[in-house]
DNA sequence: AACCAGTAAGGACATGTGTCCTAATTTTCC
DNA sequence: GGAAAATTAGGACACATGTCCTTACTGGTT
């Protein structure tokens, strides 16, 4: 009673400070903590104990320094507001934590990707992740200080970067899937929502439909229509709805949409159906991604699932191949094949 | 050209790999880095165009072993895959990177938050955050640790955790605010969908009802209905959409409905609408959490606004304080006043 | 009482870093 | 060319840890 301060904090930041709390010598407890024998069952047990009372935890970064593998992995991330990468970002940590490996996350703001790169690097991860799209320069060039540097990397959907290891969605194969169902529903005018954006999905996308125009032995430019430029594309959702409003009152206006995503595709159904157009009866709709909201609108939204398990699977698959094998010469490319989703927005084209 | 390896990895771990390849002692490469005077200028600069062409960086755990502050803050999801928790996340990420933390983060699963916590607790983390809602004794047990271990904490949205600095909505505010709404469009007749849900979060907003409910001289058991118990909650949209075509052929319906979550009072949108019944004609619904959905319906779903921006900014600053300012003797609590945002889901009463 | 096995104590070293100190080297100036 | 100033080299220590080693203490059995 002598003191005002009521044992604030032991702190006990240290081997040597618990060994002290506890009456042994800092190597004694050193041995208990790692298991070796030798040791009293009873000293054993007192120095769990006051584990359990103190909360004590040995120093994770003097552990490293001792040559232990901090089995942490480096997580790059697009953004954390586009639900299909978080959806994979926490399927991702899931496989990797059963296999005892911590993670670290952080948003890849454009500019950004050095210092967190570099900042990676000096907690010495055994590996970095790259998760969405990116500035293309960007990303290249922290690839190849990664394979200069030898760290082993993995770039999940950002297909094409030279000299990445890469798992990505075959953008391609799905769109050519969503208009070899609309060709079958005897639909040949096809307008399209947001695929000429500048992202390198958006061409991907267009070669796919193209593929599947060419295999039908239709012109591309004469069955397809953009009205892309004439509207800003702030919010995904309000663009679809725009873009329908547009499209609702034009002149031989097409029977099929083809939306760049969900949030676009269910933007233009609602703008659709506000314009006073039957779903799927006037015209049909697809989405891509097949997010949750694609189920939750009347009719539900037909669209391609990104086939996220199998995808995060075979990068969890890549990334332990990387840490455990032997050093790969070449970069691996894994393809994910897409699922074309079939839901009430598509249907026959109307006579 | 002698040997066949074409300089496969120069691996330069540490500050004296890199010296020696830099060609200068580690004292001098060590006061460069921490640019001590007394150099010259052109020794700084072969130091700088070495790290470049290398990408050498210190070895973070070392630093942080000489006494560097770690700059590290903890972060304990419930899960990934609830939006509202993962945008609190993801601007609470951003404004700690604005003051140099980086975080680690975690997911939650019940039963590992001891694992995880006294994981972070060794890699020296400055604060430890909790995002979301857990399970009560074990969150609890955890704050209580951190306390006696004199560890700064935050608990977000789970309120009421004895001990706990907590930032958390007043939910009951929220749902008193709907109430409100709703009354004064005359409706006296309301349906809960998914409230009587065990939840503690449940629990306060049926207070708010109450509360609103009583204030206007109202008996909540004869204004209010749950049908809860019919229909098992699988997905809540699902949920939502079941419960709403078992209300639309019931005797006495309710007039309006109050949902859990804005899923639920989607889905309750649907169900009504494919029963033929027209929102807000004939019934008024409305959500809660104000998500992106809301305003993707037709009508746009009257809901109750989280105000992430405002809670993360609380969050931030108590986590700022514990770590710059005094030491606290008594845990700090912030609640953050929702907002209720009308769009066409609710109108007046039915006469 | 003496001996021996069982157990704990405590010193030493290494890990990568920053910092201090002194000695060695280079550069500058006259 | 020589002295003074500026710069760099290199040794030492501390940080928290695991491991090895030697020494010291404990207890029980003969």
């Amino acid at each position: 009673m002598s003191k005002s301060k009521p044992t604030p904090r032991p702190a006990l930041r240290s081997t040597a400070d618990f060994a002290r709390h506890v009456g042994l010598a800092r190597t004694t407890v050193s041995r208990v903590l790692n298991g070796q024998p030798g040791l009293k069952p009873k000293t054993i047990a007192r120095v769990h104990a006051a584990m359990e009372a103190t909360g004590f935890t040995p120093n994770a970064h003097a552990l490293h320094l001792k040559g232990k593998n901090s089995a942490t992995i480096g997580i790059c991330m697009e953004d954390l507001l586009t639900p299909p990468a978080v959806r994979k970002l926490a399927a991702l940590q899931r496989l990797l934590r059963a296999q005892n490996y911590t993670s670290l996350i952080e948003v890849l703001d454009p500019g950004e990707s050095r210092r967190v790169v570099r900042h990676f690097l000096s907690m010495r991860v055994d590996a970095i992740v790259f998760i969405g799209l990116f500035d293309e320069a960007e990303i290249t060039a922290r690839i190849s200080e990664l394979v200069a540097h030898g760290t082993p990397h993995l770039v999940i959907d950002h297909a094409g970067i030279a000299g990445a290891n890469t798992v990505s969605l075959d953008r391609a194969v799905g769109m050519t899937a969503v208009v070899n169902h609309l060709l079958a529903f005897g639909h040949t005018r096809f307008g399209l929502l947001g695929l000429s954006s500048p992202a390198r999905t958006a061409g991907e996308r267009l070669n796919g439909i193209r593929a599947a125009l060419a295999a039908h032995r239709l012109d591309f430019d004469s069955c397809t229509q953009s009205l892309d430029h004439l509207h800003v594309r702030a919010g995904d959702f309000e663009y679809g709805r725009a873009l329908a409003t547009t499209f609702a009152s034009s002149p031989n206006r097409p029977t099929a949409f083809l939306a760049l995503n969900d949030e676009i595709g269910v933007g233009a159904l609602h703008g659709f159906q506000a314009s006073g157009l039957r779903v799927p009866h006037d015209l049909s709709i697809s989405g891509f991604n097949n997010q949750d909201i694609c189920a939750m609108t009347t009719p539900g939204l037909t669209s391609v699932d990104q086939q996220i398990a199998p995808t995060v699977a075979a990068a969890a698959k890549l990334i332990l191949e990387q840490l455990n094998g032997p050093a790969r010469r070449r970069p691996v490319l894994r393809t994910i094949v897409p699922e074309l989703v079939v839901r009430g927005s598509t249907g026959p084209a109307p006579v």
